[in-house]
DNA sequence: CGAAAATTTGAAGCGTGTCAATGGGCGTGG
DNA sequence: CCACGCCCATTGACACGCTTCAAATTTTCG
């Protein structure tokens, strides 16, 4: 165990412990694995669509996306994932990836084999069911994309995404009192709500100009969380935390 | 066991194990489990947003539908469950639900308790992992939807649509020749695709000018799968199903 | 400092939504 | 048996939100 080693062991636990106590078997199981970790450059892909991947990943630092694709060459990013975050925990259970894994800023990644990952889900139902339980919220978080984006207009989507992202960021403390560092160019953004950068630009404006937001240089600032959650019809449930971070987030 | 209770764990093998090859002693745990097995009509929601279920459910027949509604009242329908469906496994590891279930056809299903499914997880890893698989399924079938209705229009988004419910019915059987018997209303597909009900007319008919469909009372005929797919851009890799299974897929 | 990327703004075009009206299919009840 | 009502499919006109296209400006980074 290096010491990197530990400090990705200590963020596992963060993100899997949060929601489920896990005694001494289940930490030293976890605290067994050994991770490969990878600086990597913005826009990169390393995971494309089709391939059978034989590592899981977990996001040490960084933006990462998850994007398919249109024959047109557009993308669709379907879900975007900070630190804490393990993206394609579901490469460990369905063979080839529906998706490409692509970073959005520079990256710092942790990887482990599959084949590690089986063992100690094999060795301990709860550390099975504590990763099944992490895929599980991600496809809340699908969900609820194809709520915003179905049935929400420009500004209203981009109020819910902000909302996501701000709670995401808020429960692995990367915030410092309402504001975020979001490194999230509006090319981006647009790509994540099925819109245009002009539009999302334009509805930037809007929220701008109701005084609910912030957002300069890759920054964001909530001014009003009431009425930017109201507007995005948001509702932090979804996101599955624990009631300690819930009343944090509803404070902010 | 009743008899009603071998149906559904044939059916329940018939799904699971086409993944992964099962033992006596997983096929025992399964058929160990004992079903409540209910009649429901149309139009029912019988599990609501916020609830904390204590049951999941099996569906032997009909269609059924995951839902969330806006402010408004306008739905969205996050997937179309049908025989041999788990449409709420989610809830065995997340505890509120995030969005409604409800009957669209008038359905047989089958309810299971948390505890008991939970009890043959920790007998079995293999269970385990094979309900953690079909949950991850589900997240593939919402990631393309994420795809299909950010990027594509109207016409395109109903052909995915299509192909996805054409392939999934046939895994089950439940399709004679290229023809499935599909009861939803446009209204229905609107609230899948997040298109009105006029849209989805109106690309039904460009669908079936070109040739492409056959579509009425409740029935669909795929006349030409090659053209749709490509024209809805589906692949149906993200089904994730054995290689038999897509090779009679693309017989068809 | 220069090149590339990101933000901003304006104008015009198009895909969907909205509104409205008609007709058909089917189960219920007189 | 027919009448009624409900749901669904269909169609047309118009409005609106978003896309597309284009160009200027600012920011970022090697």
């Amino acid at each position: 165990m290096t010491p990197a080693n530990d400090d990705v062991t200590r963020l596992l636990l963060l993100r899997l412990a949060a929601r489920q106590p896990f005694g001494p078997h289940e930490r030293d199981l976890l605290a067994g694995l050994s991770w490969r970790i990878e600086e990597m450059p913005a826009r990169r892909t390393f995971v494309g669509e089709g391939d059978r991947p034989k590592h899981s990943c977990l996001v040490l630092s960084g933006v990462l996306a998850r994007a398919r694709y249109t024959a047109e060459g557009n993308r669709q990013i379907l879900s975007v994932h900070i630190t804490g975050d393990m993206p394609d925990l579901q490469s460990l259970q369905i063979p080839h990836m529906d998706h490409d894994l692509e970073t959005v800023t520079p990256c710092r990644i942790a990887f482990v084999q599959h084949g590690d990952v089986r063992r100690i889900c094999d060795a301990s139902p709860l550390v099975a069911s504590s990763l099944w339980r992490e895929s599980l919220i991600d496809a809340a978080l699908h969900r609820a994309a194809i709520f915003r984006n179905g049935q929400l207009e420009a500004e209203a989507r981009l109020a819910h995404f902000l909302c996501e992202v701000y709670l995401r960021h808020k429960a692995v403390v990367l915030v410092t009192g309402d504001t975020l560092e979001l490194a999230l160019s509006q090319q981006l953004i647009g790509d994540v709500l099925g819109l245009t950068l002009v539009s999302i630009n334009k509805a930037a404006q809007a929220l701008r100009g109701r005084g609910l937001i912030r957002m300069e240089k890759g920054e964001v600032e909530i001014l009003d969380w009431n009425a930017l959650a109201r507007l995005g019809q948001f509702d932090g449930g979804f996101l599955h935390f624990e009631e300690k971070d819930l009343s944090l987030a509803e404070a902010g």
